[in-house]
DNA sequence: TTGTAAGCGTTATCAG
DNA sequence: CTGATAACGCTTACAA
């Protein structure tokens, strides 16, 4: 439990003063790269680690980026994760994570932890019922960037970044449409997000452009819970004409449901074809593989976060490129393709 | 973007030191009541946060508590993290979490960063392949306290917190013998985690005290993905004579396995009964359900959080309770029920 | 019950 | 290229 090195002990041992060392350690241009070199190797023999506190109080800035997302139990998240962290620590800004567990209120505590936190900029996607970004205006106003990412809100001077999720419906819908199916139901969540409410209009796109009706009956508001995916199918086994397509805009739910839809007798893709998104792992644990959408989580997390530190090093203004689209894959698996395909049966 | 309220800003408007502000915001006991109302209205409402950096520096001390998990991405690991975001909050520590991706090079730089970072303590579950608590020796000689989770190893005075892993596959097991199972084969993951050696203890001592033979065969060292169970599908359908049995040390590799023997032609729980591990979502996905051990995570993480934290302010001595076992249930559904159960078909 | 003043470890400014 | 010095905002002996 020795007493941590600074740099005044580093100065000491070398005969020079505190702010050479300081300088020196920062790799400030005007600095000797002898005595460079000589302060570098001294610190680390010494077992030097800088003080953050000190340093962060000092320049009035914390090196820390927020995150705050709805879940962190999802494959796509953690991927998102991933990808910032890999990006942060090359930066040398630190992340703190919490999770809203898709609650307004969760995340409004959270914002405000954010903020007594001091972060440097914030890297937000929405809890499911966050309904205005009031409870970011502090951030706003003290000029705090922040970057919404997948579940976004229109805000001035707030970057997004998404994939296009219209035309992603709009190619699962009209994939679905190419093999054949004529009902197709569209089971999806919150439209109050922009993800389903984007999907939703994707879906309807690709009706009508292929002559096909919209049928309000076929389009189902869930949480998109296992429970919810139950239900849907009990739905659907007791519909008087039962679609022969479905999109659901998240796979975990479009699992549940196909497998209760399989006890109940349908056969898939034969009779109902199903399409999910998000290309969660589950999508290749069931039987028939679900055909689904890619979502590039990583690199949604990296760019995200380059963005967002781009900006506060002055290298990017980021209310000038105010929505970066990635983009997804449709990954076309058995649960939708009839004719038949060459891989496992 | 105003400047930011300082305990000075109130002092000044109040006509008192800083130093009474200070203490009347910290709740000191020797300040009268009636100065700290009018300290902590003013504070309000001037928008006065505390500077955590300030404060730092000064007590020494960074009320934040590092986390490295092996993954974000699973139910289990979000329900840890939720209890201990829960905790940590009502504490006033904030939490830095990382994920190692199981990897121990990665779990090595994130305790660096997390060192660097002055964490006063640190809660952390191990990737697949660390061998040793080397890269924690900068914590443990500092005196920063350290609680294992999970993924643990024995080290001195360093807390524990796991369920009966023993015990839960032996329970896991003897399950499946009651069932009538009895040859009963064993899939796991890397044994020099202790979650998966002792499942496998308990998996041996269940056979044993039930007069079968442990046959080398049955138990399947992995890594428990996807690929995996598929390939443990395809092992099984070759085998002379298949196992009636399975207990997989992880509901998503159990998941994927299942699904494949069923494409296989095996029936289940008729032909093969299957036991998971985690009681992970997935478990209620698949037909038919997966019985599987449920892990309190939630709890688990609450705990870690909590006696890290008592140790923290002192209320503990954290080598004194060295190890702590919680408890888990054995939650049987279709997949092991050869008794035909009364739920859903 | 309140005030005074020193100091936590850095970094920025100004001077040399 | 290097040094002296003053902050940054807070806490805590010690005094009153």
């Amino acid at each position: 439990m020795e007493k941590d090195v600074t740099i005044y002990d580093i100065a000491r041992l070398l005969q020079l003063s505190p702010a050479t060392v300081s300088r020196a350690l920062n790799d400030h241009p005007a600095i000797n790269s002898n005595t460079k070199h000589m302060i570098a190797s001294k610190a680390k023999e010494m077992g030097y680690r800088s003080n953050m506190f000190a340093s962060n109080l000092r320049r009035q800035r914390t090196s820390t980026i927020g995150v705050i997302v709805p879940r962190l139990d999802s494959y796509f998240m953690s991927t998102v994760l991933a990808g910032m962290e890999k990006v942060a620590n090359d930066a040398n800004y630190n992340l703190i994570i919490s999770q809203s567990l898709e609650s307004v209120k969760k995340e409004v505590a959270n914002a405000k932890t954010m903020f007594d936190s001091r972060v440097d900029g914030l890297l937000v996607s929405l809890a499911a019922d966050t309904e205005n970004l009031d409870h970011f205006n502090t951030f706003f106003q003290k000029g705090i960037p922040m970057i919404l990412f997948d579940r976004i809100m229109p805000q001035k001077n707030c970057t997004n970044i998404v994939i296009d999720n219209v035309k992603a419906g709009y190619d699962a819908t009209s994939h679905l449409i190419e093999q054949g199916c004529r009902r197709i139901m569209h089971m999806t969540g919150n439209i109050k997000r922009n993800v389903y409410e984007d999907r939703l209009k994707g879906y309807k796109l690709a009706l009508m452009d292929h002559g096909l009706t919209v049928d309000d009956a076929l389009v189902q508001l869930t949480n998109l819970t296992r429970q919810d995916g139950l239900q849907m199918a009990d739905h659907i086994k007791h519909m008087a004409s039962p679609p022969d397509g479905l999109f659901v805009a998240n796979d975990f739910c479009a699992v549940s449901c196909m497998g209760a839809l399989k006890a109940n007798g349908f056969s898939i893709p034969g009779d109902i074809a199903v399409v999910g998104f998000n290309n969660d792992p589950v999508s290749q644990v069931i039987e028939p593989n679900l055909t689904t959408v890619h979502y590039p989580g990583q690199e949604m997390g990296e760019i995200a976060a380059q963005s967002l530190i781009n900006h506060l090093n002055g290298l990017l203004r980021i209310n000038t490129t105010n929505t970066i689209l990635l983009n997804y894959e449709l990954v076309v698996r058995a649960s939708s393709l009839r004719t038949p395909p060459a891989e496992s049966r």
